[in-house]
DNA sequence: CAGTAAATTTAAAATCCTCTAAAATATTAG
DNA sequence: CTAATATTTTAGAGGATTTTAAATTTACTG
């Protein structure tokens, strides 16, 4: 079987949006389908995707507003865009952002899975595809169980202990902005959700501990880098 | 494997940029695609490059303006242009600036890696290339873990000390100008940045005094120098 | 050499971070 | 449904980092 690679597509048209996600689905990628730029976000937070593909015309929140969002929690994944017609501007505007590529609408399928793997195999070499189990150092860290071990320790984490260390693991020896990990797990970077996540930072320090080399050091009045 | 060389690649063109960044990774290189001259310029101070491949043409910051401002802080890292055309005024305009070598678009791959190899054989011998631990007189710095030490003594340093140590290190025995190194790590050379950068220098002296030999000299109106 | 600009230091102020503990809230088991 | 437990938030004291202030020294200019 395939390779289990995650796709998000984020696509108001529910016509559009359907069809595009079974097709994927058909051709082995694990495809998930959400129908504004907000909730897109959140699901992009919440689990760990390959590349992302994002409609760029929507209401509630546009494909570039998402895909600045997302690149403020993950630099390096990949998105694709789907605008409406050839617009300049807007194409420039998007690959300013980041965009690996954009799509003119309407496009066929087998364009749309051909720059998927084109893109895939591009950035395969230096970002390692979501494994399962996550190196920290001397670490495994299992998302979905949310349990971190060594040879002989192990914890189970909770889910905004998970959730944190995940966003620091994605930016590992980069820094993970203050407000941008706020908003990606707290939803809003005000000054309580601020000093919750400080107390989740103490309680990360902790667990890590049982790997020296590994250490969250801050960056003042920035965020943290997670140094492997 | 290779030895770890790190190219910063500058260009707005994503399907060469995709095409050329794939290729320098392929050949072994460590090679970061940045997509306008504000983010390269940006992505090369955060880290240390061994070399940079600059396209003329980009919107946003053209390379000959992302190279002015590089050569602001890095006056050895080698520069290599690629411009559209074989455009004689712009090309000489380029090395003036300091480039080292320049590639007339299109050019094929085997040719930029060439060229590449050439340049970093012949700095090679006056540049060590960028290590983890930065050698300062008898002092070691760990850039990653922000740790200055000797045999008998060490010191933790906040970013801003460490960033401005990264700088003076990168100019060594050669000037470091005040506005270079305010655009660089405080984003912006006003007054206030200005005293607030003096206090550092203070700071780092008195860490540096550790080795007696090392010495941060300032130059009237102009900057400082770090001597080793 | 006098006047001005720039650099140096120390200290204080402002902001931000850290970590423990306790309170509030949510979840689970009986 | 209630009690026990787990998770998350709030509070607060103490530290660390960065900026601002200011007094003094050093360097340049005419």
């Amino acid at each position: 079987m395939k390779k289990d690679i995650k796709v998000l597509l984020v696509e108001d048209d529910s016509n559009l949006g359907s069809i595009t996600s079974d097709y994927l689905r058909a051709k082995g990628y694990n495809c998930t389908w959400e129908i504004n730029g907000e909730l897109g976000y959140r699901e992009f937070v919440k689990n760990q995707y390959d590349i992302v593909i994002l409609d760029v015309m929507m209401p509630i929140k546009d494909g570039f507003s998402t895909a600045k969002d997302i690149r403020g929690i993950d630099k390096k994944v990949p998105i694709i865009f789907l605008t409406a017609k050839s617009m300049k501007e807007d194409t420039l505007k998007g690959f300013e952002i980041g965009a690996d590529d954009y799509i003119t609408k309407p496009f066929n399928m087998e364009e749309l899975t051909a720059r998927i793997s084109a893109i895939l195999k591009r950035v395969s070499s230096d970002t390692e595809s979501h494994f399962d189990d996550i190196k920290i150092g001397k670490l495994t860290f299992n998302p979905k169980m949310q349990i971190l071990s060594k040879d002989d320790f192990s914890v189970s984490l909770t889910t905004k202990e998970s959730d944190l260390l995940i966003l620091l693991y994605k930016n590992k020896n980069d820094i993970l902005e203050r407000d941008h990990a706020l908003k990606a797990i707290w939803g809003d970077d005000n000054y309580f959700n601020g000093r919750s996540m400080d107390v989740y930072i103490a309680k990360l320090r902790k667990y890590l501990k049982h790997d020296e080399q590994i250490q969250i050091i801050n960056v003042h009045g920035r965020g943290f880098k997670l140094l492997t």
